[in-house]
DNA sequence: TATACCAACTCGGTATCCCAAAACGAAGGG
DNA sequence: CCCTTCGTTTTGGGATACCGAGTTGGTATA
């Protein structure tokens, strides 16, 4: 594998994992010598992490994206415009054979054990779920909030009951596709979007000083 | 400007102009001499094409994106949903002045005298439309949208009869928005945009032979 | 004539060098 | 004690040299 492919998961992980704080400045010539590679493909990893809107230009220079409420709020918006349209599409189009296997993953991952594979599992289903449409720009603007929502989303799955609760209705909406009733699947998955949401932006609000203290930018 | 963005931008209006013929192989070192700029600018220029979907890479090399009838159809479908969704968030949100000025840019576009600027406007059109609900990811979405749709969507605009058509539904539908009514805009939205795109792939359908002759590549 | 082999070339990936501008910091003046 | 100023350092932008893999074209041999 390239060192441009290598670096840029290396550092969209350590952004991910909040190992570099959201706000932080970045160097080319630092992140050449934390990660051993030269400055092409730190460059290459940048541009792309920047148009993932993981990193951002901070006049010449580069930071962490801050986690921005606003652009949370907006990005649960899209997640229902989206979502809630692909839902239709995938009752209409999706073959029950692929509707079970999104079941038996999710059946796989029941447990959800710790906060991370309840991050992880949540991403991965509503991505799943999306692609089931069979339109990719639909998955992929959902992978994109996802991914985009995924340094917050730790919040919202962090006790075993919200894990729980999400993975029911996981299985409440994908129950409603296999059968075949989009108008049901349309509001469970609107509202499981906009609940998860909601306390997800109640958390943040919480927990703002806490994570200012640890270096962590938010802004509004 | 830096070389990057200023390569950014003429390898984009070349590939939009159709000055490079989609499936056409790029090498950098061709764009290199091509363009007058070194490797780096040449580089960076193509990653951010590639995030952009203008370009993608074809084994260890470059390729200007095919026309993907397929892709069209989906886009169209990501389009119905979140320009429906943003302009009933644009009903409850915009204000009058904005919307006021979207009518007067619409106006002094009035003419679309030609197949470029009717392709110009119309995305315009949309973007500004989407901006109008203060959500920047669904604007972004349809953005990148009508990028994606702009090397064909001259094929839909070719008569005046047709940019008269498109402008006349575009007034009535930001009329809506002005008005106030919601599911009205959200209707003529939609339909505008299906009637387009079903005009879009009818065109693209029957010009198909005439632009592969021209090295066009086409696929579904 | 057909095929196998080899040399030259092309290409993207990487490392590194230079440059101008911006950021930083120390010294000096108010 | 604060603010300005000027020189040093750092930084991103760009150019280029080098590498190894892959392709091509030609040649020599069977």
């Amino acid at each position: 594998m390239s060192q441009t492919v290598q670096l840029h998961d290396r550092l969209r992980a350590a952004i991910l994992a909040l190992d570099l704080a959201p706000g932080q400045r970045l160097t080319e010539r630092g992140l050449e010598s934390r990660f051993e590679a030269s400055r092409t493909p730190v460059r290459a990893a940048l541009v792309r992490l920047d148009s993932e809107g993981l990193v951002r230009r901070d006049g010449r220079g580069w930071i962490v994206s801050p986690i921005d409420t606003g652009e949370i709020g907006a990005l649960g918006e899209l997640r229902e415009a989206v979502e809630s349209a692909a839902i239709r599409l995938s009752v209409a189009r999706a073959s029950d054979l692929d509707i079970m296997a999104i079941i038996a993953r999710l059946d796989a991952a029941r447990p959800a054990h710790d906060e991370e594979q309840g991050v992880r599992a949540g991403g991965d289903f509503h991505v799943e779920l999306a692609g089931l449409s069979g339109n990719t720009f639909m998955a992929d603007a959902v992978r994109s909030a996802m991914t985009r929502l995924s340094r917050t989303r730790w919040l919202e799955v962090r006790t075993s009951e919200a894990r729980e609760q999400a993975w029911a209705q996981h299985h409440e909406i994908i129950g409603a596709v296999a059968a075949r009733d989009a108008d049901r699947a349309a509001v469970l998955v609107v509202s499981h979007i906009r609940g998860t949401n909601e306390r997800l932006l109640a958390f943040l609000d919480a927990e703002q000083r806490r994570l200012r203290w640890h270096g962590v930018a938010i802004v509004s």
